[in-house]
RNA sequence: GCGGAUGUGGUGAAAUUGGUAGACACGCUAGACUUAGGAUCUAGUGCCGUGAGGUGUGUGGGUUCGAGUCCCUCCAUCCGCACCA
């Protein structure tokens, strides 16, 4: 009998499942292993070949360490809130969460098929409310806590009120927005919602008018991560900013800890590089510049203290409170027009609008707070708002936007540098000599700074400080089909609900759209349709798609516990994640908001690790092969690659399945929609219709997706396995192709006739291996270990085929030999090595009960060694030599061939560089 | 502009500490078997050259007995960030 997949997948997929092979549970006498998949979105197009390829990496892997003894953790569940569910309930009416599970289900069986190692007793989804629930406690931790920058970690907001309650706020170092200076006396006199409306400027979670990105089209506010080029992330619709009051994280807060901690990651150097540019941290100054004629004083950020005597005037940004209250009565209009320009511009505008050098003089004045001089204040956009304070102090000589905007303005431009010639740029880097800088005279740009914040500070007109770039997350959604907030409005102030009523559940609505007033659709739902009413209202807001991801790994852990999110005793087992792979795309998004909320959970002593994914690896890209048709323009004609040349023709995606080696089905394409069925052709001259190829992203519109499905059909889930690793490294970007598959099927049905005959019976003997048996199995588990160890899984696949290209050279039918090879081979292809473990006559349950092999040296000691004799660096012949020739030996040997002579031609050698066991060299 | 990554046959790729470049596979060529083949087997296959041989890891340089690997320069592609004060 043949090697038959269908059969032998089905049967192991059925035993595994009623054996439940893969449960596990907590077993103290075992170490652990966390092996973690990025869950998936079940989308309605079902997996395509690329999700699988990290998910086979981490099933061979958590398989290996199975095999080598580890209690592994290797769960996998769906992150099932999201837009797509919505849109389509939005359009057809049917509840999000019925569309949802039939996407689930979907998802189930291709993963079923590839035989992965999941516990799916498991399974967690984000939209469940036994899952949420936890969201929805987690999120009211945070709202109960602030941010202490004494202590650098979480804190309970009890302690704060304390703190207030005792003296005021002067002398709290915590991280908040909060603009008020109170004494104890002054919160005592507060009325409750006063008291909340300070609370909230220090809640790690809190409600706050904020900017926002605001995208219409999908009715909702997004993230800084969810918008990409000024364009909504998903469905790329055009965002804008707009104050909204929104449900913000105060992520800042951790912005060091995130930022430092980074270093004892083991990811990628580019993604920890992502997050620290995001994280954007800026060490310089503060300086406060008091206003003519007004009472408050303007504060700037800066780097650069050092060329305070270089300030030539100053900028703020449109938006900054002060603008209107400063601004002259001559210049109040044109203020207003340019205020209101700003605010109509997109941030897309203002991107690609980086040229144009726009700003408005506000006929205001500053006092330079060292000088005395009056400087000009105007108003640009190129000052954003929400960096720093929303004012710079310009210095056209050393800042090359200044320098332009003085330039264009015609304002006067310092030159606080020595010897430096600024007439036609700016001198932007950090060096050089500063001169008509009173006290900073003569010094360097390093101790200038020092120097200059040194002064500023005793003066009491600036300090030291230190910006980040990143700001607090936006965390409400205007949106259904996510977490409802565990919150109630009294009077207008929210409060949380208590515990024993969790979760809340999203209430029925009659239609998933925003209320006629522009509210989000909870707005919709009856007071009865609640499971939990408190207060005036609920909370309309859902939560973002990231709520549920940020701590779905330590959920896994103990996934049916309803007293707890997590036991203790169960995170502190599991610990951290050992191995996660996923897409680099969630550089700034999910990896930092995990990061974010691991860190608190673990300021709270909820859990004993404060990082939650230990090592990282990011799976590449699998890019679809578009296939295209060219239709000449206002017509139904399609014309041929080959003749599109001087016509005017747009390129049409169409369908990869009517498509076999760029020849396009042309009656299969007529049928395929009925505007094509009485198309036209313009074929090539042997009657064939060419299409366009084109490598790109794998996307139902692009008619390029490949599933697993039919592949698992042709050649069995143990090939595609195989021939997804094979591929090549696990990290690079490759566009699929089917083409060598068929090699990886050669190679398993190769392996097959090791062991048994064409009646499929075994035909293993027990003699006693051979010597070459004997070195090709150690060598290939020494390769395989090795291999694996570094994550190395494409390398793996080859080193298997040689291991089987050798036994079979060999004619080796051994069993000893031939079942540790099942072993190793077995993380790769499962069923396959079960089937023929239990054909060999091990019929005690699975495979994965045996442990791995072990390397033996002995086996691989040689005793000579074919060496390569090079001329000045270059191989020319190979000599077979003894390995027990020492240098001198062994020079002799080689110096005294035929071939070396003639290679020498009568030359004497400069020199002879002799490396026992590795080469020789000889020199000319 | 800044930062990160990657450049090796017709293709996917290998080469862990500097030591035989192209393993393994696909494809291709020739042959065997076959009614036929998109099945199987055998041999060949970096490029130039009939050959001896030459040449070859994006470019140019350097270190070294020896460089795909280390250092410098430039180029190309991909990804991220970008008026960040």
């Amino acid at each position: 009998m043949e090697y038959n997949f269908r059969e032998i997948e089905a049967k192991w997929i059925s035993f595994w499942k009623s054996n439940k092979s893969y449960k596990v549970s907590e077993d103290p006498s075992k170490k652990k292993y966390y092996v973690l998949d990025m869950f998936p979105y079940p989308s309605g197009a079902g997996l395509h070949v690329g999700h699988p390829l990290g998910y086979i990496a981490s099933d061979v892997l958590a398989r290996y360490k199975k095999l080598e003894g580890f209690n592994v953790l290797h769960p996998m569940g769906y992150d099932s809130f999201g837009l797509p569910a919505e849109q389509y309930a939005i359009q057809t009416g049917q509840h999000p969460a019925i569309t949802t599970n039939k996407n689930i289900e979907r998802y189930r069986n291709q993963l079923d098929q590839l035989g992965f190692c999941y516990d799916w007793d498991r399974e967690i989804r984000t939209s469940s409310p036994d899952y949420y629930k936890w969201t929805q406690w987690i999120f009211k931790q945070l709202f109960d806590c602030y941010y202490d920058e004494k202590l650098n970690k979480a804190l309970r907001i009890s302690a704060l009120i304390a703190e207030f309650e005792r003296s005021g706020n002067q002398d709290v170092q915590a991280t908040n927005h909060c603009e008020l200076v109170f004494s104890s006396q002054e919160w005592s006199t507060f009325d409750t919602a006063k008291k909340e409306a300070v609370l909230q400027q220090y809640r790690l979670v809190y409600l706050a008018d904020s900017w926002v990105n605001w995208c219409p089209e999908l009715g909702t506010v997004l993230a800084n991560d969810e918008v990409v080029n000024g364009k909504s992330e998903r469905g790329s619709h055009p965002v804008m900013q707009k104050k909204m009051r929104q449900w913000s994280m105060r992520i800042k807060a951790y912005a060091e800890r995130l930022l430092k901690d980074l270093d004892h990651l083991d990811w990628t150097d580019s993604i920890k590089e992502q997050q620290r540019n995001w994280i954007g941290k800026s060490v310089g100054c503060s300086v406060s510049f008091e206003v003519e004629n007004y009472s408050a004083p303007i504060e700037v950020f800066t780097t650069r203290p050092d060329t305070i005597f270089g300030v030539s005037f100053m900028v703020l940004a449109p938006e900054h409170p002060f603008v209107l209250e400063i601004t002259t009565k001559e210049n109040r209009d044109a203020v207003l027009a340019y205020q209101k320009a700003a605010s109509k511009k997109t941030e897309r505008d203002r991107q690609s609008d980086v040229k144009t050098i726009s700003g408005q003089n506000t006929g205001a004045f500053v006092i330079h707070p060292l000088s005395g001089e009056k400087i000009q204040i105007w108003i640009a956009d190129y000052v954003l708002a929400s960096y720093g304070t929303g004012a710079v102090m310009a210095v056209p000589c050393g800042d090359q936007r200044d320098f332009d905007f003085a330039k264009h303005f015609d304002i006067e431009i310092k030159n606080i540098f020595d010897h430096i010639d600024i007439s036609e740029q700016a001198h932007t880097e950090k060096n050089g000599t500063l001169k008509d800088s009173d006290f900073l005279n003569g010094l360097e740009v390093a101790p200038a700074i020092k120097k200059a914040i040194g002064v500023l500070e005793e003066k009491s007109i600036g300090q030291g400080t230190t910006n980040y770039r990143l700001r607090d997350a936006v965390f409400s959604r205007q949106r259904y089909w996510g977490e409802p907030f565990p919150v109630y409005y009294k009077e207008n102030i929210p409060k949380t609900v208590s515990d024993e009523n969790l979760p809340i559940e999203l209430p029925e609505v009659d239609s998933y759209l925003p209320t006629q007033q522009g509210e989000p659709p909870l707005a919709r739902a009856e007071k009865e349709s609640w499971n939990h009413f408190s207060g005036d209202r609920m909370e309309y807001n859902t939560m973002p798609g990231w709520a549920g991801s940020s701590w779905y790994f330590l959920r896994y852990m103990d996934p049916s516990n309803e007293t707890e999110f997590v036991s203790k005793e169960k995170s502190d087992y599991w610990n951290k994640v050992d191995l996660y792979i996923g897409g680099a795309e969630h550089a700034t998004g999910h990896l930092l908001y995990s990061r974010f909320w691991t860190k608190f959970l673990y300021d709270q002593d909820y859990i004993s690790f404060d990082e939650p994914f230990q090592k990282l690896i990011n799976q590449g890209m699998i890019l679809g092969k578009s296939s295209f048709v060219y239709r000449l323009a206002d017509s139904n004609t399609f014309v041929s690659k080959g003749k599109i040349q001087g016509k005017d023709t747009q390129p049409i995606h169409v369908d990869i399945s009517l498509v076999e080696n760029n020849k396009l089905n042309i009656e299969g394409f007529k049928k395929w929609r009925s505007d094509y069925s009485n198309a036209s052709f313009l074929l090539e001259d042997n009657g064939d219709y060419l299409c366009g190829a084109e490598v790109e992203k794998m996307s139902k519109s692009k008619f390029n997706v490949q599933t697993p499905d039919d592949l698992i059909q042709k050649y069995g889930a143990d090939t595609l396995r195989l021939y997804e690793m094979f591929l090549g490294p696990i990290e690079q970007s490759k566009p699929w192709d089917t083409k060598g598959i068929s090699g990886v099927h050669n190679f398993l049905r190769k392996c097959w006739r090791l062991y048994c005959n064409a009646e499929g019976v075994s035909i293993l003997n027990g003699n006693d291996p051979t010597k070459d048996e004997l070195k090709t199995l150690h060598k290939t588990i020494k390769r395989i270990r090795e291999d694996l160890d570094r994550y190395s899984l494409n390398t793996c696949v080859s080193t298997f085929m040689i291991a089987v290209n050798e036994f079979t050279e060999q004619k080796c039918n051994n069993r000893d030999i031939l079942e540790a090879f099942l072993i190793l081979l077995a993380p790769y292809a499962p069923h396959f090595c079960e089937e023929l473990w239990m054909k060999a006559g091990q019929k005690e349950g699975s495979l994965f009960e045996a442990s791995y092999p072990i390397y033996d040296e002995k086996h691989l000691v040689e005793d000579s060694f074919d060496y390569p004799i090079s001329f000045n660096g270059k191989m020319r012949f190979k000599v077979n030599l003894s390995l027990s020739l020492d240098r001198q030996a062994l020079q002799k040997e080689v110096e005294s061939l035929e071939q070396t002579k003639k290679w020498l031609d009568g030359k004497t050698p400069k020199k002879i560089i002799v490396v026992p066991g590795k080469i020789v060299n000889i020199v000319l």
